[in-house]
DNA sequence: GGCATACTGTGTATCGCGTTCATAGTTTCA
DNA sequence: TGAAACTATGAACGCGATACACAGTATGCC
């Protein structure tokens, strides 16, 4: 019944629950440090520059020194994860739309700000602290519509996908590296390259689409309007859904 | 201008652009033969079980035989992403709405079936012969609703997106190993892992969502109603937009 | 017909990374 | 004071991606 779980050590130390121990010396790190440690260097060099050693020589340990701490990289990269969340805003007082506008978009730039959470996302179910504040806050925006819990968790969900959705799209047409190893020097090729290689028998609407310059030019791939415009699709069903409720069906 | 553009090889090959040479000894292989074989691999023993050496060993050459038909494993990657996918249904006289529930469905499926797709995607923008068939088909789908090309290729980027979220989802809760990495025996303990480790006076929305019962169960958390429920908040918003198209705004 | 050429597959070698293990050192409790 | 519990370390292992030089093989030109 109620027994005394044993979650992933890792997760644990995400919650503050270091182990109560007396004996021995006194760690000389914690998970905390680490982690930050190994976000600057994410920022900087990317996912790639993280490794045991690298995060260990930035915090003045030895290699292995790091396991006493993390039971694997993974479980790092899991920790640095729900660490480089920063906290929520505060619904307080918003209309529910503005306040989801907002809580996706900040999701958004998070993910744009460290990429490198892009390579990582699509891992395990929040478990984290702050990534479940952030969902704490959206069901509380949603309180008062007339949804029950599982819709609001839905909705949540949703709107969290799509700013995955929308980071990763933005990273992969303007980002750093990406199309350079893709051979397309700038996000204006992908255009081109899309016009050198379809064959508008086989692909007639999409070469329309390339034709008409949709691809074409940085502002008229990814701006801020077509963020604005899968957001609002989003929003606009939410909504309708919500009128739907409170006429009763 | 219109000069002779060069991709990376493994593009080439994907678009069955051989290099045309005569001399030396016919290659014993190709890249269709390859990518087959890594996605076998993939199929039966996740993304990790794919190493050169495995997929090399598996078509009966030496591992380094296969950097002559790709330059790196990343590239193997992409290809697979691309072959992986099956042609896409026909929209030929179905109602647009239809048609994309069908098609986001599928993408959603094919994700589900391959799930190391998961670990792969948000990688580069799609290039791949199979993956444009795909956006084209949502394109054709969507002529004559007034939309211009840009509105719909947001809304084909859209669904691909929730596709994406919903397969990981679905994936990481009922996944096969991801779970019990995470300590948790089954989907059900997630409401209870959650309720262990909440305070409630710091996560009240979440914690009254994890009382309601919301994530308890494999039924009550991700079944296909909840897929239905994002997709139909997307396809409302798609259809008011339509709407707004056809009244002239 | 023969020879240079371009191309193919192989074996060897290197480098980096994650992880294990035995060890030496350090602090607290009995 | 001594034993127990815990810490950080260095060396070592295994694996995986990739570079390189080499040997073999088919084509095109003379």
């Amino acid at each position: 019944m109620a027994e005394e779980w044993s979650f992933p050590s890792v997760l644990e130390r995400m919650w503050g629950r270091e182990p109560t121990t007396r004996r021995g010396p006194r760690p000389r790190l914690d998970l905390p440090t680490i982690t930050a440690a190994a976000i600057e260097i994410a920022d900087a060099e990317g996912i790639g520059g993280v490794s045991m050693a690298s995060v260990a020589s930035r915090v003045g340990v030895a290699t292995t020194a790091l396991y006493r701490y993390i039971d694997s990289k993974e479980d790092l990269l899991t920790a640095m994860a729900d660490a480089v969340a920063p906290l929520p805003p505060d619904p307080e007082g918003m209309h529910w739309r503005d306040y989801l506008a907002l809580w996706t978009r900040a999701q958004r730039d998070i993910l744009l700000q460290h990429s490198w959470l892009l390579a990582i996302s699509a891992n395990v179910p929040p478990m984290g602290p702050r990534r479940l504040l952030w969902l704490d806050r959206a069901l509380a925006a949603l309180e008062g519509t007339g949804l029950d819990e599982g819709e609001r968790v839905n909705v949540a969900s949703s709107l969290t996908g799509f700013a995955l959705t929308d980071a990763s799209l933005i990273h992969n047409v303007l980002g750093d590296s990406q199309l350079d190893k893709a051979g397309l020097k700038g996000a204006s090729d992908y255009g081109e390259a899309l016009a050198a290689v379809l064959d508008p028998a086989d692909y007639p609407a999409l070469s329309a689409a390339v034709g008409a310059g949709v691809f074409s030019g940085v502002v008229g791939w990814v701006d801020d309007g077509d963020f604005l415009f899968g957001l609002n699709l989003l929003l606009d069903g939410v909504e309708q859904l919500i009128a739907r409720r409170r006429a009763g069906t």
